[in-house]
RNA sequence: GCGGUUGUAGCUCAGCUGGUUAGAGUGCCGGCCUGUCACGCCGGAGGUCGCGGGUUCGAGCCCCGUCAACCGCGCCA
């Protein structure tokens, strides 16, 4: 008999009535009644009750077993009296009548956490402890889980006939994007390597020297603060490129890919198809942000018009400056006064002053009353009866302001109606833009308007190239500096601001979830789009030479995009945070408590990479 | 770097308006229990209330500082 076992702890079914086994696993669990004692095994595969009564010669030694501790049993299959049998596991018309033990690994000292149940732990514990973090339920299922998601990946790129090839992990520091992890060279004290950011000017030059289509399922370094939807360190993309191509073959390549993936891990969840593709500029104003969650069916619209020269001092003295104006969202079901304030409630926790709103309900006989110069009483009467005929009144201070015709007029632009309200931002929108994104997003989900149940996809195109820093005026990428602009060389010789790129990303749910680009493979044009954003040509030769040169040589004009794994994994299995769907990530502040890292190199390890440490500044 | 939330037993948490010896569940240890599957019953051990200072007759609770974790902002070609 094999040293460990002859099943594994999902094997046993009825027909093993009898059998001699072998078991091996951990102890989830253990029920002593004394004179019998139950235990449920557990292993990657699933759970099988074992038992032991003071028949066994091993009847005390079982006895001391205790949670989570790792043993060998042999044992006979028993059936289990049909009013004893478990439905809840597979095993359960089964149970192991225990005649052997073997202690193969127990616990020392206290758990930090219970692999049993559902108990929620604080995270730090639970990434110290991640070995025993991940023998839970949910977490074995998460990753097995990553596991499948990445290969059917895989056999989805090989079918459209990309193949995957490795680049380097040690390589140059490419300065432009986020920050580096350098590594020091011990071959060339004083300079450094650096983990990749990306594959980018690896798989570019693949494209040069002709291999057409490429994929990796690639690492990917960056030295930046973390945030629940993105891993600090290192998080992994599967990342392609392809030659002689447009913008629409890179999304008419990944879309299947995704769309499949999703459809065949996403537990039957709606999957889009046909993704929309909405400019940035759009998806500013319609949605707030450039990772529309687009489940949420509320689409903002500019309202200055309205306002112009209304009662509301605020927004009118407002939209006489240049630049301004007043946006909506709109409210379906959301009329209330208690959710209007909740809303103004989060605007202002969120660094407004406040968002106004209007919201339409049924005419009150207070309103009535006013109206026509008699008492309340009378008012309700003439209601009642039909006499005066009741319809639609917009409240809150907003629609007193700006009178009932502007009212009206906002109403029927944003189509909302009895028992539906508006909420009111105004300014640069670069300034409330973001928030005005948050609140669409709160008001969707606390509306119950966001379908939980679909995968909504969109492209977002046509970013702009250039931004321009509000303080300093300085003209900058906003994205990737290596995508074509549309228009080539002749748009980069008009106003900067305005050129946009053949650059896109795919939001899905609200997290970005692709990002990608048509390259820029004509040096020239690259030489210009860099000077534009201050970059003279020696300074691009000696930041990105390699890429430069090899442009010089044949350049095929390519392009791709990488799409975020750990994400896409994390929306398959239901979770908010990426580090549910990590083995061993790191905490926010880039610690990997468990393996105690960073940590302080040894004298010997300096002085081999003639470095020093300077004391932290205060 | 900034803001918010949290920090009480190994673990998850409660602790009122500042007032006697800081509690519960779970885990652990001991005892009882032959059909449980969140087994049950009895008993026990286990606490620098994150840390430091202050106010007060009296602080887990109030104030100041500090540390840590998480969430967000900045950042993320």
């Amino acid at each position: 008999m094999h040293a460990y076992r002859s099943h594994t702890c999902a094997g046993l079914r009825a027909d093993n009535v009898g059998d001699s086994v072998r078991l091996s696993g951990w102890v989830h669990r253990v029920r002593d009644h004394g004179g019998i004692l139950f235990i449920d095994l557990r292993d990657h595969y699933g759970i099988t009750q074992v038992l032991c009564d003071p028949d066994s010669p091993v009847f005390a030694e079982v006895e001391k077993v205790r949670s989570e501790w790792c043993i060998r049993i042999d044992g006979t299959v028993k059936a289990r009296d049909p009013e004893l049998v478990n439905s809840k596991i597979p095993t359960g018309e089964v149970e192991v009548f225990v005649r052997d033990l073997e202690i193969l690994g127990d616990v020392k000292g206290d758990l930090p956490l219970m692999v049993f149940g559902d108990q929620e732990y604080p995270e730090e514990t639970r990434l110290k402890y991640r070995f025993l973090d991940l023998r839970r339920e949910a977490m074995q299922r998460n990753m097995t889980l990553r596991s499948d998601v990445v290969a059917s990946i895989r056999k989805r790129m090989w079918d459209r006939e990309f193949r995957e090839y490795q680049t380097p992990i040690i390589t140059a520091s490419s300065p432009e994007g986020a920050r580096d992890f350098l590594v020091p060279s011990r071959l060339h004290p004083g300079k450094f390597y650096a983990l990749p950011q990306a594959p980018q000017q690896f798989k570019q030059l693949l494209m040069v020297s002709g291999f057409d289509k490429y994929f990796q399922i690639a690492p990917c370094f960056r030295d930046e603060d973390p945030r629940a939807d993105r891993s600090p360190t290192d998080f992994y993309q599967l990342d392609l490129e392809m030659s002689f191509v447009e913008q629409q073959d890179v999304f008419d390549t990944i879309e299947p890919v995704l769309a499949g993936v999703f459809e065949e891990f996403g537990g039957g969840k709606k999957v889009d198809r046909n993704w929309e593709q909405i400019s940035y500029r759009d998806a500013a104003l319609w949605y707030g942000s450039d990772k529309p969650d687009l489940r949420n069916p509320i689409k903002m619209q500019v309202v200055s018009e309205h306002f112009k020269g209304s009662g509301f001092a605020i927004f009118a003295k407002l939209l006489e400056q240049e630049g301004t104006e007043v946006r909506a969202i709109p409210a379906p079901t959301g009329g209330s006064r208690k959710f209007c304030d909740r809303m103004n409630a989060f605007a202002q926790k969120e660094g407004l002053p406040g968002m106004g709103y209007i919201f339409w309900r049924e005419k009150t006989a207070d309103a009535v009353a006013q109206e026509l110069g008699i008492p309340v009483k009378e008012a309700q009467a003439k209601l009642k009866s039909g006499e005066v005929e009741g319809g639609m009144e917009a409240a809150g201070p907003l629609a007193k302001n700006i009178g009932p015709e502007r009212t009206e007029a906002i109403r029927q632009q944003l189509g909302l109606e009895v028992g539906d309200a508006a909420f009111f931002l105004g300014g640069k929108p670069k300034a409330f833009e973001a928030v005005a994104g948050r609140a669409r997003v709160v008001i969707g989900d606390e509306l119950g308007l966001t379908d939980q149940d679909r995968f909504a996809f969109a492209w977002i195109v046509d970013f702009p190239i250039y931004e321009k820093d509000e303080e300093t005026g300085k003209i900058d990428f906003e994205h990737n500096p290596f995508s074509m602009p549309q228009g080539g060389m002749e748009a980069l010789n008009g106003d900067p601001l305005e050129v946009l790129g053949y650059q896109y990303d795919l939001a899905c749910n609200g997290y970005e979830l692709v990002s990608g680009a048509i390259r820029n493979h004509r040096p020239e044009i690259m030489f210009k789009a860099f000077e534009i954003a201050g970059y003279g040509e020696e300074e691009v030769r000696k930041r990105f030479g390699g890429m430069v040169n090899a442009f010089t040589y044949g350049a095929p004009p390519h392009g791709g995009c990488a799409a975020g794994i750990d994400r896409i994994v994390m929306l398959l299995a239901g979770q908010d945070n990426i580090r549910e769907v990590i083995l061993f990530p790191m905490n926010q502040r880039a610690e990997d408590l468990m393996m105690d890292a960073p940590s302080d190199p040894t004298n010997e390890q300096l002085r081999e990479l003639g470095l020093r440490v300077l004391p932290p500044e205060s």
